[in-house]
DNA sequence: ATAAAACGGTAACCATAGTTACCAAAAACG
DNA sequence: CGTTTTTGGTAACTATGGTTACCGTTTTAT
């Protein structure tokens, strides 16, 4: 029944540990919905109860957070294999104040949250794996959103950037490479306005320290950019 | 051994639905280290391998996150009975990226994350259910988090003080309250700086959408404080 | 009780980034 | 292909909030 997916849900960090053949047998036990989405459909819309657990098996949805001015702050990209919901599927009368919209054409599989905490009698083990593969992925979640706090704990839009910059390096381990965000989404994921971003971008670049096309980058004064992020 | 404590554990929310005699039981196995702080005293400096989950006993500690530039982010104020760790306790090989430091003199137990996790013979039942109130209790952190996303991303100060003022207000069911926070702790929260704050705060004044004097707060313009928040 | 330290308000000046609007380049679509 | 849509750079003007410094008040320590 689930057979199609099963080889995308092995590389979800929910399984991890868990072969297929149990696999199999878990997921016969959880019952999970699958649902299909549109470009730009609303998987979830603010508010809204989450159906549990969801987990991307085809395309890539976007979990943003729409605050009271109607701004939409990025949270996390995700792609096959990667989760979301994590954050409130295991609390009890919270509405989840994120949003969750398909980015490109996708398919969702959603597990009944309550079913993957309490063990049942043919796949114990794995059951309890599962928990554990949880509480990991919780904890990084909190750890993501940490390091989201970082970001707009900065003050100064260069210190911003220099400070995106430098993880884009770090992450490539070259001093050129693909921004993974177009401006607008740069802007958004940086909580500032497009315009001030491409100035100040701009001034970087007339200063030297970088050197920029469309979404490639290329740094030209790590020292500088290092001194700039503090 | 760890009876002077019972009472304390007892409200905490890793130890919830476990009764007394469980939880020495629990207490025996985990075998907790317990140690004292004074005020100012750091209990944790950040990139420092945290020995675990820590549980308030009594005082308080303060989390908080120094960014490159120096600044310090308050994340949370924890009391007797709460926690700190929990983040990263369940994530080997990640340094903890925050800071605790005693707010006032303290006592700070410390469990072996491994331990938490892992069910041993004689009390299984009641480490089964520590582990579902642990994903109860991450979960809810990363809500915390999220909240505090929110709080920075709110872009103007002006915003910033109406959210804050209205979930005082909301939190206590009145229109006049002692602020939680001092100005300075307050413009740390907010991520601005004091006087940038209470310029604003005066204007708010001036306007006669508020009144206050030193840490009590009146709000006077309820309708205006929600359009301005947003 | 008194000195010292911490806290909080204020004001002038300045730097940073938001706003708006316009245009060019690139991508998507038929 | 050519057209439409999306994306991104730029510039003038404005608003917001940071900086610094000063001073009075409140709290803490001795």
């Amino acid at each position: 029944m689930y057979q199609k997916w099963i080889k995308v849900l092995s590389t979800c960090a929910l399984f991890n540990g868990i072969n297929s053949d149990n696999l199999q047998g878990v997921l016969h036990c959880l019952k999970p919905k699958v649902n299909s989405y549109e470009k730009n459909e609303w998987v979830t819309a603010a508010g809204e109860k989450i159906a549990g657990l969801g987990i991307v098996l085809s395309g890539e949805v976007v979990v943003a957070q729409e605050n009271a001015a109607g701004n939409r702050v990025i949270i996390t990209v995700d792609g096959p294999g990667e989760m979301f919901g994590e954050m409130t599927a295991f609390l009890e009368s919270v509405e989840s104040p994120a949003t969750v919209m398909a980015r490109a054409a996708c398919t969702v599989m959603f597990l009944p949250a309550g079913k993957v905490v309490s063990c049942c009698e043919n796949s114990c083990a794995s059951h309890k794996l599962m928990i554990t593969n949880m509480l990991k992925i919780v904890s990084e979640k909190a750890l993501v959103l940490h390091r989201k706090v970082e970001y707009l704990a900065i003050k100064s839009l260069r210190a911003k950037i220099s400070t995106f910059l430098l993880e884009q390096h770090k992450r490539t381990g070259n001093t050129t490479f693909m921004m993974p965000l177009k401006r607008n989404e740069l802007a958004d994921f940086l909580n500032v306005t497009r315009p001030s971003l491409s100035r100040e971008m701009g001034k970087l670049m007339e200063e030297g320290i970088i050197e920029f096309h469309m979404s490639s980058v290329k740094i030209k004064d790590l020292d500088s950019l290092r001194t700039m992020a503090e």
